[in-house]
DNA sequence: TATGAATGAGATTTCATTCAT
DNA sequence: TATGAATGAAATCTCATTCAT
């Protein structure tokens, strides 16, 4: 059978979706053409019709992707049995993550996405995905509250999304100068954040600790 | 000869900005067109050329204007006498801006250039400015810092990452979720920032204060 | 006012439409480019997208300038005062039309329409208005047969459509013979359709005589 | 050599050559792609150029099948022992013609031919063939005439054409209106065919009979 | 012969910009 | 200065055809 196998329809995908990738890092979507696209490929403007119907749907694809990597750093974080623990992991994670030159050039790209979502109807239904997403941390502060880990005070909401913007304020200024120190951006975001936790964590109590797990 | 009088021509310049701003918050400044920002305007494309040289131009100078405001926000709370009466005002400016709907719009043009800033030369420019304002910041915390407001552990470099992390993901976060709660995570951003301030802040001696004039 | 006045502004509809009916006449507007209606035009491809959103709405305008002609041809003849008049007019504007060069190129386009009317909804809806077009005919018949022009056993449907086939066939084959003597065809064609009129042409009292007016 | 018989390659020719058709009639040909034939034919797009070298050369084969398909129509009443029979005939097989669903949706691409007959050589080629077809038909009324069944004055190059446009117009008609009512047309256009025979039937000599087969 | 992914020339359309008025 | 019709380079996408398998 002629026919292609799916693993190799898959990498033809892969391999238009890193081109364009490229490209986009590089000029942005909106300077990057087809052509540029197909050369930076190797393929033709026809085998990349076979697999996205438009250009916008590859984009649509990238933007997919792009979130779906932020929701895996997050989520990672989640088997941690306590909010300190989780944020320790949390910055293990970026460092780590900082450490792909490739990765870092992509971030550029969900940066891109970022304004995109903001008049894009398709592109912003995959970032509210993200936003949905924090959610999930919300209520994962909510449990460590109740576990005593955090004063009762501190609105777990806003903490959310105070936690987000460290996030996306540092993927963005990391754009403008890749050669800022993030080890140090991370210990002291963190330093920030342990600030308010409680001064004598809790005795984690088994029940307690499971609750937590799952968290950050 | 018909030059017009340069009040007339700033005017006109205005008009056309702020049409074109209009447009950008609304579709993305590569989604419109010099038709659409022609009809906003009540103006004809040979009367924009009279103002700007392209739209490039016109985008530039939008550029600068949005990173003149980010700035003007955070310039208007250097005159404080301190680091904790600095984070009070600039709190309060936050809060205040939320409340213009036509500024919240804007916010989006200023994600847009985040974006472009990443490949367009010029725009890049314009947000380097931005970057070097953090330089300010910084050395204000430095000198909190030997006043001892701030803890002598403190990475102040990192700090001012930090607090620009925070503003940036919130105008992000803004633009996704008009209706959030300004308030409490301002509030929630402060009381982060306040837990590594040294607990007793020092008595603040006149040169002090003045030091930690034109702070944040 | 450099607003082009109205007067212009369909001369220039009229160059485009002209240029694009040369074209469509002598290559089919499947096989013309939008280039070779631009370069045939002397315009721009801009230029031309001014005055029709596509090329689409092109063939459309094209179409229902092709079907009004004919059905002018017809309506010349509505003011004969009986049938065998009207069919003397129809016969001599038949062949008057074959002098004019032009007419019997655009001729060609549209038999196109009458290909293109059985799958394009568009130009179909064009094409229908000639088919109402025809139920004046029938009623016109009747009306011939109330006087007694028209013997009573013939079907006057029927008999419009054989008409309107005389003419249609003669279309198509003088579009594949532009050589054909077209006095024969109408002669003999005149001579059918009298040879079924009642022999004894009624005395054409004046109310049937108005009664036929507008007939064919 | 996987050649395979002579037999297979004829009916997988047919099987292409009717699925295209059907595309044809439903979309016309310039709006069907390939890849529609090959989804319609149940075949692959390298399957169908083994049989035909292009598009071009299907839409040609297609072409010759239709022009002999209107051939057998007439040549099929060509054995009449006269004029009058032969249109009784011809007047019978158009009816039953009319019957067949299939060959009703075949007509629209008969119609297709037309219009591209005007401008594409290789069809025009074939449709020619019909035009000398109808040098046939003329001969035979010519002789019809010579025996006394068609009055001297009649112009028989013309009725030739007059009897191809009743025909030509009604595939036309029929196309645009499937559920006109055939039978009346018929009846209506013999009447007036039959109106111009000479009034007294000449006695068929055997010769005359000859003469007139392969008439009409 | 048959497959179908891949090719790439070429078609339509857009839109920033110009220039005669 | 101001107008807006016109320009034309360039972008996206299509689809008849090919060729490695």
């Amino acid at each position: 059978m002629p026919k292609i196998s799916e693993e190799k329809r898959r990498a033809r995908q892969a391999q238009i979706l890193e081109a364009a990738t490229r490209c986009f890092a590089r000029d942005g979507f909106h300077h990057t053409t087809m052509e540029e696209v197909v050369r930076e490929s190797g393929l033709s403007p026809g085998a990349i019709y076979c697999y996205f119907r438009s250009k916008q749907e590859m984009v649509e694809a990238i933007s997919a992707v792009r979130h779906a990597r932020d929701q895996a750093l997050l989520d990672e974080l989640a088997s941690a049995a306590s909010l300190r623990k989780g944020l320790d992991r949390l910055a293990l994670a970026l460092v780590r993550m900082l450490e792909d030159a490739k990765e870092k050039q992509r971030r550029k790209v969900s940066i891109q996405f970022w304004a995109e979502s903001l008049h894009d109807a398709r592109i912003r239904k995959v970032a509210e995905r993200g936003l949905r997403q924090r959610g999930g941390l919300t209520a994962a502060l909510r449990t460590a509250q109740r576990s005593g880990e955090l004063p009762a005070g501190v609105d777990v909401e806003s903490l959310s999304r105070v936690l987000f913007a460290l996030f996306q304020g540092f993927i963005l200024q990391q754009a403008w100068e890749p050669g800022l120190d993030s080890g140090a951006y991370v210990r002291t975001a963190m330093a920030l954040i342990k600030g308010i936790l409680s001064k004598a964590a809790p005795a984690p109590r088994r029940k307690a600790a499971k609750a937590v797990t799952g968290l950050l």
